[in-house]
DNA sequence: ACAAAAGTGTTTAATTTACACCCATGT
DNA sequence: ACATGGGTGTAAATTAAACACTTTTGT
């Protein structure tokens, strides 16, 4: 990420980065979608078009800085852990006429072939404050079940990215790089339950993940809740990469 | 802009398609890799530089046609089931002399930055037979313990993919798109232990693997083997999808 | 006092592991 | 006849699944 000279600053007009950024809000998985800006019948109707935070990569930067560039310019989330899980690139990616005239407003080569590369990350929607800049005119979190018209493929991309998320989270104890600081437990089987969709036994969720050696009890509990506090729980990230290289496995 | 051919052919010259091909010879686990046909030091050195099969992609073909494409081109394969697992391309790429005099010679903006996206694949080695042409002035298979000097970042790709499929292997039954028409248990099982690099109790894998319901047993057996001659199988795609979508897992 | 989520064990069923011998074939 | 890998079952240990009540807090 180097600033400076503005003058130097090139972009790839072929490859750019989409960020599918989840959210837990302690009940329902969102995701976070910007509003490109875009009036698409002329007149002031309802029917925006709503895109990933995503844009070109710069020709002197790496896929991951450019995901983490991007998603910080667009949405002002820094400091996140992006997981690269495929790309995309249909040539016929370019067939709704609203995204050729979007690109034309802000592209040199609005119609250049593009691929995207997409990364994913899950974080605490109510942790992280959202601030939509550059051609972001807003960004906001939208219920995975309840999602408006996406422009590009972009619909597609975020099925693959959930399709990731769920798997993953099945077979490894849920890229806790993804995850908050501290969470109680009660939350994580929230979480657990929001992306695999299903109803988890209490009694049977602790004890497996707590077997696990890399969660770590704080001494710190909830405050002001209706109803006994529960403890909050942090996890250590060396327990874990030790645990994760061990070829272990497990299964909720 | 490349081939004499039509002039209607255009490439994109910052996307690339890469193919890391797993084959097995009923012992060991090998890789697919292409001589690019370069004299390193002048003279006829034995310091050769192998490359994995990848080239540019077409401006009008997604990206795993172009996968398909380059690598029946550049080695004869075809019908082989792909699958995407990263892409790579950062910046500092293209830091080896002999890469960029390489691409002086074969392509038409060799000093542009390159994103690749990278596929691989597993087949029985000596099922297929293989072609070297375009670029490519050889290709051989090396023993993914053995492997000679590669250009650009073609180790850490292989690297990955041999990572993805220990992943997969044992998550998932196999990729059976990855297989073989017709194959013994006994194969399967060493199969497993070459991507695993462990040994399994023969009794134990077998019972574990027939309980998926996609192995179906042939009547076909080997012959001309000087031990008791191993019954053949196949797998049902049909079953094995029905299986997969069910949120199955499995572990050996 | 009540509503709401936290926290905690045991019994039963299913799965995994370890382990050894006979079989069919080619040389 | 012997060398080679194919093919088979069982008992013991581990892990998963089902299940209900008491605790702590705010209102």
């Amino acid at each position: 990420m180097q600033k400076g000279k503005q003058a130097e600053i090139r972009f790839n007009p072929n490859v750019s980065v989409d960020c599918v950024i989840f959210g837990f809000d302690g009940e329902r998985l969102k995701v976070l979608l910007i509003d490109r800006g875009q009036e698409i019948n002329g007149k002031d109707s309802e029917e925006k078009i709503y895109v990933l935070p995503g844009n070109l990569i710069r020709e002197d930067e790496n896929l991951n800085d450019a995901a983490e560039r991007v998603l910080d310019e667009l949405t002002g989330l820094s400091d996140i852990f992006l997981e690269q899980f495929g790309s995309f690139g249909a040539p016929d990616r370019l067939t709704k006429e609203h995204d050729l005239a979007w690109l034309k407003s802000i592209r040199a080569e609005p119609e250049a072939r593009v691929i995207t590369v997409a990364y994913y990350s899950l974080i605490r929607a109510d942790q992280y404050e959202i601030h939509a800049s550059g051609f972001a005119k807003e960004a906001f979190w939208y219920d995975i079940d309840d999602m408006p018209k996406l422009g590009f493929d972009h619909q597609d991309i975020i099925e693959q990215a959930l399709t990731q998320l769920k798997f993953k989270s099945k077979y490894q104890p849920l890229g806790f790089e993804l995850l908050p600081e501290k969470f109680t437990l009660g939350q994580l089987q929230k979480l657990y339950e929001a992306i695999l969709k299903t109803e988890l036994d209490k009694r049977n969720f602790r004890r497996k993940i707590l077997k696990m050696s890399f969660l770590v009890p704080l001494k710190e509990k909830q405050q002001g809740v209706p109803h006994k506090p529960a403890r909050y729980y942090t996890f250590d990230h060396d327990m874990y990469h030790r645990y994760k290289s061990n070829d272990f496995y497990f299964t909720l």
